[in-house]
DNA sequence: ACTCGGTTGGTAAGCGCTTACCGAGGCACA
DNA sequence: TGTGCCTCGGTAAGCGCTTACCAACCGAGT
């Protein structure tokens, strides 16, 4: 910080501005702050590169290429700079950043917003905004996406024009978006995909996105064979997610085959629609019973989440599980194996999808040429109680860390 | 579409760049894609506003007023425009814009990335990723964004200096930031404080920053009353949370002393300590039991997820709940209600914590100059079965919908 | 017919960065 | 001491938008 040269007003230095000491200075909304003296870094806004490299006695390249640690400055360049940045606070703008390099290092998520329900007794039910698995795979992305320095744009939608809409800006701000199921419609999700890289999280096949999902087939069909080979269940019922969810379709498929196959009956039907919610898989329950149906002897749930409302319900009628009936799930949430009993279910990889999802839309960014194939990720049963399996040797959670 | 005007070559209409067919085609790479024809919108990149303008045979600045629904123009001219861009799929850039009105409609949103735990048996334990209070927020958060047109940019971080780094670049893509608990330092925090606006959830109060939590104060004195006087406890213990947080702190405190003043035993200590998830408060009790001590009549835990490990271990020692020890959380995550027994908890309201963070910040990014004060939101305590109360009659959940 | 306000469209500047390009300087070699 | 090469710093263009400012135009009032 020796020579200090007194260098020049900021707006000095840029183009040819017509009023010279007032260029930069003013917003787009010129006189909203009253102009102060322009004399030092007393600007109203956030200190730029232009601040910084007079602070430094450099020039904002300078300043930029110690910042990015392009072209090994010499020492002296760098520490002035550096300095500058430190007295300063100076955050550089991602914006321009973005602007310059044509890249944001954001990528968009868009999640279903889970429908407003409301119970019997006409009370809001918020426990259903719980949405887990959408919780859990967003971590995963985050995560593969930190390692990039890309960080998460989440936006959450529901079905209508607005919300259509929302997803276009929402592509705007980021480099490509990561859809989860059923946020938007096949032939707006193939619109999208000509204008920015998407991946789907379980959507439907769509011609220039990538779909990233996991096997529900092989994972339903196994559960299929442990219920009605291992455990002897002669009527096995699927308790479905929502109907236009492809996962929800593979699932019911999958089952369906695999327990007919076997010689055993399946059952479903309009009776046996869910929505992936605990809520409504305990609404099930309640109409089956209320209209005097019997249950089958086994039921395999949509996801955990519907499993949990399940157990609930029939819990609160006396019916024992898996005494009376099994119940078995399908996602391996954590609190999975939390709950009594013990749920049995089909584990998916969660956070691995997520991750999968961020590193193919990466490679989509970084090449937008190559096109890409679908993905699928392995599942695998997990026996706990649920289903009538005796109960695990508990994990040792003792110990001191 | 009648009077067609020709319209000049996109890059002719720009300044006077020194090789006009050239200018604006080329990025900051230039020659990675090889130049092609600059007749039609066949650039490589995202169609601009320039194509859009040239297509519609307009200005770019109609085309921005249209598209902003700025100064009432012209049918005709509104309608070439939106044409214009149907046709070319055109989604205007974020980040230009941003850096034009300076603002990026983003809110930056960090929270504490967990602790990668390892159970005694050497198993990776990920279920304690589990982070529902978060995530929960977060969606509160999501909600009230929405509204105002802003999106969410989440990051999560550990306590490294490259995870402060990366704080610090989270704010340069946002207009604000939104800290949850002990993700910076209160230092940090207040330098922050001093570039950006800075909401802090149930953070430390910093000069510059504002503080937004909930009445732990009340809501656990509540809880020590209704454990004390209605079901008569005589000794209870608190199994604490991460003990840098204020949170944890606060409940502490409020418990101690509510406990003490109703005349009963109050307990707590280092064998006490747990860390807000499942695992730790399982823990807790695994050693307890292990090194042969007597329980109290009630365990208050810190969190939802801590009683949740914590019932799990008991009932696995075959310890009854509320039978022989009675347990309580705090937050009333969705599953607390779903838990066996139900869980008797402190309710926050944690989406509207996330709602009025957000809104405080929106306020604090529109009107940098006025000093605001932290804000309080009110707790009450939930009765369910964990506490020794009667089971509630349990909602009807059943209703076709 | 002429001016005058009101309205709409176009031009160009500017948002805060990155980087191509050039020129200055230092050094080794002849 | 001259020449070429290499390194580093500075200048300015440009990323894709928004909008101030001005010009053109229209109809109404005098």
């Amino acid at each position: 910080m020796d020579e200090i040269v007194p260098g020049p007003v900021r707006g000095d230095t840029r183009h040819t501005g017509p009023v010279p000491g007032t260029s930069r200075a003013t917003g787009p909304v010129p006189g909203v702050l009253p102009a102060h003296g322009d004399t030092e870094a007393a600007e109203h806004g956030q200190p730029t590169i232009y601040d910084v490299a007079r602070i430094a006695g450099v020039s904002i390249a300078s300043v930029s290429r110690v910042l990015n640690g392009r072209r090994n400055p010499l020492p002296d360049t760098k520490e002035r700079v550096e300095r500058a940045v430190a007295e300063l606070g100076f955050i550089p703008d991602g914006a321009a950043r973005a602007l310059s390099v044509r890249l944001k290092e954001v990528v968009g998520v868009v999640i279903r917003r889970p429908e407003v329900t409301v119970s019997a007794d006409g009370i809001f039910e918020d426990e259903e905004t719980s949405l887990q698995f959408p919780d859990l795979i967003n971590r995963g992305i985050e995560v593969a996406a930190q390692k990039r320095d890309f960080n998460l744009l989440v936006s959450s939608v529901g079905l209508g024009h607005a919300d259509t809409h929302r997803i276009f800006a929402l592509a705007g701000k980021s480099d490509g978006l990561i859809l989860h199921d059923r946020v938007l419609d096949p032939e707006q999700v193939g619109r999208l995909g000509h204008q920015v890289p998407v991946v789907n999280l379980a959507g439907m096949p769509t011609p220039g996105t990538v779909n990233v999902s996991s096997d529900n087939r092989a994972g339903m069909a196994e559960l299929a064979r442990h219920l009605v080979r291992d455990h002897g269940y002669r009527s096995i019922a699927y308790l479905g997610g929502h109907a236009d969810s492809p996962d929800n379709l593979a699932r019911h498929a999958a089952l369906a085959e695999q327990v007919t196959a076997d010689g055993a009956q399946f059952v479903s039907g309009p009776a046996w629609q869910g929505n992936y919610t605990a809520a409504g898989g305990a609404r099930v329950i309640e109409n089956l019973l209320a209209s005097g149906n019997s249950l089958p002897q086994a039921i395999a749930c949509a996801n955990d989440q519907t499993a949990l409302g399940v157990v609930y319900a029939l819990v609160r009628h006396g019916i024992d599980v898996p005494g009376g009936v099994a119940v078995t799930g399908f996602d391996d949430i954590p609190v999975a194996r939390h709950l009594h009993p013990q749920l049995t279910t089909v584990r998916q990889p969660i956070t691995d999808l997520g991750a999968i999802a961020f590193e193919t839309l990466y490679s989509m960014i970084n090449d937008a040429g190559r096109a890409r194939d679908d993905i699928t990720l392995p599942t695998r049963l997990v026996r706990r109680e649920s289903c009538g399996c005796p109960p695990m040797p508990m994990p040792l959670t003792a110990r001191q860390p």
